[in-house]
Parts: C-alpha cells; structure tokens; sequence
DNA sequence: ATTATTTTTGAATCAGTATTCAATAATGAT
DNA sequence: ATCATTATTGAATACTGATTCAAAAATAAT
C-alpha cells in the first residue's frame, strides 16, 4: 500500500483558479496549472476527469458554501426583511473577498459553463438566487418593500450589478476599497440616487 | 480588374456576430462562420487578420455607435439630468434589442478580451462609461441626486445591472418583455426598492 | 529486504481547428 | 476574344495543448 501524500486535489483546485482568473478559461494550460500546483501534469487527470471539470469543482465548491450559508440567514427569524437584505450582501462580499479569484472566474466563465452543463452547482446557484426573492417577497408582504418592481427582474439587476462590482474590484483592489462598494450597494438598493 | 461582389465583409461580421453568441468565442469555428456567411474558409482571411480580429471589429462597430449616439443625448441642453439618465438607459436598451446576439457577445466575451487588448472600441467603452458620470455629476451638482453614491462605483452598479439584465433578457426573451426590464431599471435606480 | 500495491510522473500521442496558399474563377480593359 | 488583375476557393498544413499510459517511485506489509 500507499498512501497519498499532502492534500493534491485541493492543490490543483486552487492553482486552478488562479490561472483561471489570470488567463481565462481557454487560454489556461494544465501544464501551468500544474506546475503551480506543484505535481506533474498527468496528475491533473488523476484527481479531475478533464480540463472542465476543474472549473465544475470550483463552481460546486463556490455554490455550495454560498448556498448553505444564505440557509443561515433565512432561517433567522430575528431579522428585519431589510436586514436579510442587507446580510445577504454582506454574504456575497464576504466569500468573495476570501478570494478574489474566485470573483474574477466566476464572473468571466459561470454563464459559458452554465450553457452546456447541469449540474451539481447550477442546483444551488438556482436556490441561492430564489432565495433571495423569498426575502424580497417578505418585504414586500410586510409593506417594507416596493412593489412596483418585478422580482425576476430585481434579482437579475441587484445580482448583476454586485457581479459587476466584484469584478473590478478584484481586477484592481487598492483603487476599489470593498467596504465602500458594499456600503454604496446597500444604500443604492433601498434607495436609489433621488434625493427627496 | 475585378470587383468585389456583395458585402462579404459584412456578411461574415453578421455571421460572426450569430455564431459567437451561440457558441462562444473559443468553440466558434471559421468554418462554421464561412458557412453561415456564404462564403469560403479562406475568405474569412481575405477581410480578417485572424478570429480575434473579428470580435475587436464586432466591439468597434458596437462601441463607436453607442458612443456617437450619447454624445447627441449628452449635447441635449434642454434635458434635466434625471431625463438624460433616462435616455442613456433607453439608448442601450434600444442597441441591444436591435440585436439580441451582440448583448450576449458583449456580455460573454468582452471582459476577456478587454484583459489583452487596447484598441479603439476601449477607447469608446471608456468614454461611455465616463460620459454616464458625468451626468451623474450633473445630477448631484443640480441637487437632484444624493451624494450618498459614489459614483465610479454607481457607474459600475448600474452597467452590471443592465448587462446582466440584457444577457437575461436575450437568451430568453419571450418570457422577459423588454419594455418592463425597461420601466424597472429606470424605477430602481431612481427610488430603490424601499417604501417611504 | 523483498514484494505487492498504489501513486506519481512527463514524454509521446492525438485531435481539433485556425490559418495558409496554390489553383481557379470572375471581371474589366484592350 | 484575349489578357491582366483581383477575388475567391477549400484542401493541405501547421500548431497548440489536452489527454494518455507505460515506466518509475514511494509506501506498507510480510
């Protein structure tokens, strides 16, 4: 017997991102990968099956830590709909702020790979923004909330527009302090840019 | 001599356009493109330096006619800024729904390719991006927004928003009117979501 | 220390497809 | 009608890089 020494898989999935943020998808090589990872490149193929389901892991990973905790905040009966709101912000920004490449491929190749695969983490990706529209519903049940907005659309706008956010703040972090993005996003969100 | 018959070099930015948008720009193939277009492989190589060159081409033309039609709004001097905010959100609206396909290019590919390439269309993007804050600036200058927002980072908010919102959108339209993305975009980021 | 088993390796293979280019066709000029 | 010039073609080429796999190395059991 054998045993496998340090933890490979785990080694590979972060070089991974890394180049994926850095290079993209497409233009990321194994062998580039692998040399980062600190193992031969064919022993990518040990660990994943193929190029892709690298990225796969990475998304399931992503999904599944976001998902579960956002299960936290929605089940805390304590809180105001506006402070759920608010929570699941500072969620977003929190896990993304870990790691900063994570943000970028996540921006760069999530749509690209939701076309042509189903699976594990487009469950929770799915659940995650649902979840979402169950708080915005509440708020709008409490009379907190406006209803003159469509939550299909919100959900795409406000997930869109943090999206956006993360990305240029993790292509350049200094200019970009996060603690202000993420004030400014809670602030546009409830009230918008009139003065009144 | 000989003269060109056609618009071959239209045709195949049209087709171009259409395949990305189905495929992606890494699994689009020139053959395919060629197919489309009505004209040879090699032909491609006649009016494109190479596959990249067809997507900067597809960005330039994008970008140099959004950029010349918010400079018209921009000159408008008989607008309020919060009109003017309202036609800028009109103005891409209107683009994209011309065409669907070049939303969901624009959206896919061009982060990737803005990473490696400085070309005109950057020079256009840059400048529409920056002509929005100045009627941002504008606006709070006039006491009519909040100053509360930062604006490269609204400027970043509401251009996330609206992407993702046209990506939505154009993969699907039929079950997401345009016209009410439209009055809801304009909505939020006027008043946010919260009830006073 | 030898053996059996499992992990790791990385050079060789292989596939896919962007790009080239010699041949062909079309056009206009004479 | 022939020629010169330019446009078009698409099969052949060339290249890149993902994937494979036979050999080597590491470990544990005896």
């Amino acid at each position: 017997m054998r045993t496998r020494e340090g933890n490979k898989e785990k080694d590979i999935l972060e070089s991974a991102i890394k180049v994926f943020a850095e290079q993209g998808f497409h233009k990321a090589k194994i062998a580039k990968i692998a040399e980062i990872a600190g193992v031969a490149t064919g022993s990518v193929y040990v660990y994943f099956k193929n190029k892709e389901d690298i990225l796969l892991k990475i998304f399931d990973q992503l999904w599944g830590k976001l998902y579960s905790e956002l299960s936290t905040i929605q089940n805390s009966s304590d809180m105001s709909s506006i402070e759920k709101v608010d929570a699941m912000i500072d969620l977003l920004f929190d896990v993304f702020t870990e790691n900063p490449s994570t943000a970028v491929v996540f921006v760069n190749e999530q749509n690209q790979l939701m076309r042509s695969n189903q699976t594990q983490f487009t469950h929770y990706y799915e659940k995650f923004l649902d979840q979402g529209m169950v708080v915005l519903q509440e708020g709008v049940n409490a009379g907190l909330f406006s209803i003159a907005v469509d939550e299909q659309i919100f959900r795409h706008f406000i997930f869109g527009a943090i999206r956006n956010l993360l990305h240029h703040w993790a292509e350049d972090p200094q200019n970009f302090p996060l603690n202000k993005i993420r004030q400014n996003v809670k602030f546009l969100i409830k009230h918008g840019i009139l003065l009144k």
